[in-house]
DNA sequence: ATCCTACCCGACCGGTCGGTCGGGCGATAG
DNA sequence: CTATCGCCCGACCGACCGGTCGGGTAGGAT
């Protein structure tokens, strides 16, 4: 018998860590509140993991290993780096749209860098080291084809909402986006290279026909 | 005279709620911390805001504002639409390049809204109000102008990391970005628009030359 | 029957949380 | 002089925090 109830206690307490640190963080999230939710005693929590922070980071784990598990067969599938590239931004909206607590969690991690205390867990370097592997395939797969392409149409509201989210999201990383863009945020370069980026994609947004083609006629 | 001191104890408070709200998040900073950064009695805290929930809103009220002047005089200057919305974002640009705290906090206010108690306290609607003046103002801005422009170069970190942050951002932002968005994140449209959206980016990104002509010989 | 292991629990620990209370201090008004 | 007011403080509160402890229970091996 492989397992012991219809879902595990390990897994029943991962379920419900990942949606409650998803939605109130590391601090927000009281080990009594995930015991409750997982009907269990908060002791078994310490059974099953050594720490409210070892919880947290096999929460984030598995999170990301779901997310590569996801993405493995298009970045696998034969075919010109653009198509690919295009799937695997597929697989990650699916996964993201699926798992709504997904991307949550995946911002926190990446721009939340003081939640966790300093010493380093045996559980986040694993975390991190599936991180990087993800990023770094993604990255080169983008360095391989330079093509061109033609437009889509994007709403007046989805370009503001991408050109503030983009920028936001830019700044709010922190030294771990410092860490994945290998420069630092502020910098006068990462600055002016910022803000060209942004003035392209406005010019770009801007080229598209405001009214949407793709299905909703409201 | 205006002002008691140098600074007053106020905006100390403030100054220094800010600074830690956005580096650990409402739950993760303790009034008492608070207190002694700014070289006050933790009565004094509960002298000048009733809770710190109140706080914590009146910190994300002031940044608004400040950013709300910050972009003011870009918003009001004549041009065509795109120079216009072009200085918006230099000024933004600037205002969260100057500020590291501030895109923070407000990441967490579009992306956290499970931080606060439920109930809305007078100064979350004062803030919500600014919050609303500044997107209209800037979507507005937008809708108006739909012009042509040309590219800018982006480099393929740049590009990963736009596409990653602006597509993570997306599904992140829960209810709040729902609202700036005017329909549910997760709706098939939504997602579908969202898809086309990140394809039109991936297509847009990957015909910009990677090396960049502006500036930064490394 | 005995032992071991895995799993789970209630009770409890020291410490910290947000928030309250009564009073002290200095300036201004009468 | 006293009264008042804004500002500030130390001491304290109940509730909750993450984490520990000793014990209980079921099952498989011997």
């Amino acid at each position: 018998m492989a397992e012991k109830q219809v879902v595990s206690s390990r897994e029943k307490i991962l379920d419900v860590g990942e949606a409650r640190f998803a939605r109130r963080g590391f601090a927000g999230v009281g080990l009594r509140e995930v015991a409750e939710a997982a009907e269990l005693s908060k002791s078994t929590l310490f059974h099953h993991f050594t720490s409210k922070a070892a919880l947290y980071c096999c929460v984030l784990h598995r999170v990301l290993l779901r997310l590569e598990e996801s993405l493995r067969p298009a970045l696998e599938r034969s075919g010109t780096p653009l198509a690919r590239l295009e799937g695997v931004l597929d697989a990650l909206i699916d996964v993201l749209a699926e798992h709504g607590a997904t991307s949550r969690l995946l911002l926190r991690a990446i721009f939340e860098d003081d939640d966790l205390p300093e010493e380093s867990l045996p559980e986040s370097d694993a975390l991190n080291a599936t991180l990087a592997r993800i990023l770094s395939s993604m990255e080169a797969l983008i360095r391989k084809g330079v093509k061109e392409g033609q437009f889509r149409p994007i709403s007046a509201k989805h370009t503001v909402q991408t050109l503030i989210g983009a920028t936001v999201y830019h700044f709010a990383s922190g030294d771990f986006g410092a860490q994945l863009l290998g420069q630092p945020l502020f910098s006068a370069e990462a600055v002016k290279a910022r803000r060209e980026e942004v003035k392209s994609l406005v010019r770009f947004g801007l080229t598209m026909p405001e009214s949407a083609p793709a299905g909703e006629p409201s």
